[in-house]
DNA sequence: TATTGTTATACTCTATAACTATA
DNA sequence: TATAGTTATAGAGTATAACAATA
């Protein structure tokens, strides 16, 4: 038993799953350090390029992050030059966030690291367990997937 | 599909992972503040319990927390009377963490609580979902348990 | 000289609230 | 006046290294 070499709430299952995410959230850190982005400028690109009419607010809204930290990231992502800003037409206090064809690329290489990185990471548990794990957090978060 | 309403990312098992992870820091942090605890004091201070020999470098080095950050973790659980600083007398560089009755009555406590909002947060997970997530979490840690 | 605990420092991250420009 | 984006500021958290006491 664990509880000897390590603290007894290892023991707790939200324990482990606490642990488990900063375990994780270091591998997406490491695996997109290969392509000069972080994790959550990451998430932006991908969400930006499946819903492009959003806005910084609809974006920071999406995503859960307050929309000053966003300005900055927004900032990095288009000195990289994978994404630029855009003012709507129809109300020119919105900046709508376009991804750019090197950003695109980005997404689809970025994308493909995480999933073989993730594979490798889960590659102990069985198809069954992954697919037991998969749904029970989405169910947990409330996705409808 | 939650892709329309969220990230992209929420369909990769670390991302829900790393997000379910917050969500259970989170709760962890909420259900502790009712006894005036944060989480790492508690971690501490369980762990503290469980193995009373211990010194400040070895309850750092278990906890993968940097030993200048338990200096005042310590600090706030002593001022808190939940646990004391003992010289060790065979090494006296050496601090042994001692948890009072007082701090073994928060841990008995606060445990209980935590488990209570666990057991609650997992309610849609069935008996088999629960114990395949703990179980692949744990081997995913390294735990042997 | 090496190690334990402590302190000092700087750096990152975040949260709050002003500020501008548009509506 | 209200909102989108930006900027400024302060606070919490963390990481690194210097330091005093002891080995």
């Amino acid at each position: 038993m664990a509880a000897s070499a390590a603290s007894p709430l290892s023991e707790l299952t939200g324990y482990r799953l606490i642990k488990l995410g900063e375990a994780l959230f270091a591998l997406a850190e490491r695996t997109l350090a290969d392509f000069d982005i972080r994790p959550r400028h990451f998430n932006v690109l991908t969400t930006a390029a499946a819903q492009p009419s959003l806005s910084q607010r609809q974006l920071a809204d999406v995503l859960g992050i307050d929309p000053n930290v966003l300005v900055g990231v927004i900032d990095d992502l288009e000195r990289a030059g994978l994404a630029s800003r855009q003012r709507s037409p129809s109300d020119r206090r919105r900046h709508v966030v376009a991804v750019t064809a090197s950003g695109k690329r980005l997404i689809d290489k970025g994308s493909r690291a995480v999933a073989a990185a993730e594979k490798q990471y889960f590659a102990t548990l069985n198809a069954q367990e992954r697919a037991t794990v998969h749904a029970a957090a989405g169910r947990l978060l409330g996705l409808s997937g």
